[in-house]
DNA sequence: AAATTGCTCAACCGCGCGATA
DNA sequence: GTATCGCGCGGTTGAGCAATT
């Protein structure tokens, strides 16, 4: 698209935030307020690319940013939103006050799926949106790190006679090879989640729907809107394990998108949450005014 | 005690989209 | 209508720590 690079990286810091310019960056989003990431570092005296900037800020520095500990309410959630929605990471966070989707995701490669592949559930179908293009050394989250450092500490040894095919893993690990028959890339029509701050804001959405009062603070006009949603009650949830291998690529529309890969029952089993149906009832209800 | 392996999660990267000039 | 900017998103990486050998 002919895009300028984000910011040029000549002198700009990388890596791990020191306290002092979590210090920097706090102080100054505390003062202007969030925004403007471009030149928020130049401001804030901060030796840093914008981008950095709003990733710190948005998955560690803000107010109100729960850590650790997800608990099982929250994992349930994660799963039957995931279910729902696919990897619409922001979407899925915007539904856990507190969480980002930096953490759900990593959360989710890290111990969801690990306990649905325990539970006999190939994640595959979770999994597989189509790819972009840039995708060339696909790996697991996880395990790609562990491999990449096995590659690393190999190189290191002079090639040992310890290959990593030892235990399976390389960088060519064959689960990802099987999601490479993704479909070919072709525009399929999959909703954008956004932020809508009226409806969707992390403070008040998810408050709001445990709390049973409406999720339409936006006011007004939204107001009516989500009357007139919620006034519609889906005919049922989505079939329960329909694992469509043709993955979330196939669905063109709405239907087909809420009908894949839907795995809940696996973790529904002792959930706290399967009782409220209103719950599920709105979130469903709120997805689908996005669309 | 040292080496190896596995796991977690903060951070980075590149892309796509909407807004704007 | 087109180019560019600014932002947000999802995917991926790798440092650091924990567990195991």
């Amino acid at each position: 698209m002919g895009r300028s690079p984000c910011c040029s990286k000549v002198g700009l810091r990388r890596g791990p935030w020191s306290t002092k310019e979590d210090a920097l960056l706090s102080d100054y989003i505390q003062e202007n307020g969030e925004g403007q990431w471009r030149s928020l570092p130049k401001k804030a005296g901060l030796l840093r690319c914008g981008k950095s900037c709003r990733l710190r800020w948005m998955n560690y520095l803000r107010p109100g940013i729960k850590r650790g500990n997800i608990t099982q309410d929250e994992e349930d959630l994660i799963v039957r939103l995931h279910g729902l929605l696919g990897n619409r990471w922001s979407l899925i966070a915007g539904r856990l006050p507190g969480r980002t989707d930096n953490e759900i995701k990593n959360y989710w490669n890290t111990h969801l799926l690990k306990k649905l592949k325990t539970a006999g559930i190939n994640p595959k179908s979770q999994i597989n949106l189509p790819k972009s293009s840039k995708n060339k050394n696909t790996t697991t989250a996880s395990g790609g790190a562990a491999v990449n450092k096995k590659k690393k500490k190999q190189k290191k040894e002079k090639e040992k006679e310890k290959v990593s095919v030892g235990n399976g893993k390389q960088s060519t690990d064959p689960n990802r090879e099987q999601s490479n028959d993704s479909p070919p890339k072709t525009k399929v029509y999959l909703p954008k989640p956004m932020r809508v701050s009226s409806v969707f804001s992390r403070t008040s959405s998810y408050d709001s729907l445990v709390s049973g009062s409406s999720s339409s603070e936006g006011g007004g006009e939204a107001a009516e809107k989500v009357a007139e949603v919620a006034s519609y009650t889906p005919a049922a949830w989505p079939p329960l394990l329909e694992l469509d291998d043709a993955g979330y690529g196939g669905a063109g529309n709405v239907d087909d998108f809420l009908g894949v890969g839907c795995i809940l029952p696996v973790l529904q089993q002792s959930d706290s949450l399967s009782g409220d149906v209103n719950m599920w009832e709105q979130v469903y209800d709120e997805y689908f005014q996005l669309l």
